[in-house]
DNA sequence: ATGACTGTACTGATCGTTCGGTATAATGTC
DNA sequence: GACATTATACCGAACGATCAGTACAGTCAT
């Protein structure tokens, strides 16, 4: 929303890794002071609006991400198959291989979950719409696409959940990896 | 683990209800005693050991739902598409049709997921391992049937995170309906 | 010397937990 | 049947710790 400064966007990827792994109610001002080596009044300087101002700054840093690193990728050249297969390997980074929880994941638990819902439902929404672009781009119906985008986002939260949950990676890289056939089926 | 006391069991629905949707860090003391009922000290009374003790609790409760309403059923008579139909409408129900999330989901997430994920995986894998007998059972390969339990625990741990985030308890109705063709294809 | 930044000290509120005590009902003793 | 004892269920108040947030004086680079 506001302008982020450069500098808050150094403390994005510690607060990141916070919010993803502890969620909102998790997350105490103490440990974002430890994980940023910054004191609390160094904090709210940066972040006027505490610990709402920092989960929105990282949301944006994150939209921005989705938009350049994943979604970008879907409208480049190649085909259908090779451009989900290259969204999925980002992701797939991202994630650190199903290690790491999703925000947007974690922000919908907890007492927060209303405060965030319009912004995560955002990202979800346009996450969805960027997939079905590439499959109805390859000659898919609109409405089967939008099925198969919304499958597809369902099987990379669930693969993240159950890799998290069963402590293995593998859960997770094969479902990656099984993605781009099964939403051209 | 130690017998719960019959008493205990009254407030294991209000619990249920708290910690699946708050996560185990967003559950405060003050939330349970006004959920329940019961004074701070009251809740000292029932659960020595606290929070924990309460998690605890309700897990073992929802292990035994688990057995009794939706694994046993999946080894009553009928076909594996029959089975598979009927444990998925018990699940639909206890999730009110992907408008509550999952417990076992929820604690994995926040500080207290090392206390309890042992617990988490012991259920996930026997939920798994009660679908995968089902499709051994229709003739299905081993291997093959435990990578489609898999991609059954994925598809509902998902659907769950997305028909929540996206407020539309039709994506789960919908993947929850598919899901036994899905995994007998 | 001005503005960006930070450390220290502090606030009131809430956290999980414990203490002291009360009401009620069951149990044992005579 | 009367009375003391015990167990169970509950509560208000308070504990020390930590919470999110603020005030302010200092430090630093420019």
């Amino acid at each position: 929303m506001a302008k982020p400064t450069a500098a808050k966007q150094t403390y994005v990827p510690p607060l990141l890794d916070l919010f993803r792994q502890y969620g909102y109610d998790g997350v105490s001002l103490s440990k974002i002071s430890q994980a940023t080596g910054l004191g609390k009044a160094s904090l709210y300087h940066h972040f006027p609006g505490g610990k709402d101002d920092m989960v929105i700054t990282v949301l944006d840093t994150l939209d921005q991400w989705l938009q350049a690193t994943a979604l970008d990728t879907l409208e480049s050249d190649g085909g259908a198959l090779a451009r989900l297969t290259r969204m999925g390997d980002r992701i797939c980074e991202a994630y650190s291989h199903g290690q790491k929880p999703c925000m947007l994941a974690s922000l919908m638990l907890g007492s927060a979950k209303d405060d965030f819902q319009p912004q995560v439902q955002s990202m979800l929404r346009r996450w969805m719409g960027a997939i079905a672009a590439v499959l109805t781009q390859a000659g898919m119906s609109e409405p089967l696409a939008q099925e198969r985008s919304e499958e597809a986002l369902i099987a990379i939260q669930g693969a993240l959940i159950m890799a998290r949950a069963m402590d293995d990676s593998a859960i997770f890289e094969r479902t990656m990896e099984h993605l781009p056939q099964q939403l051209c089926r």
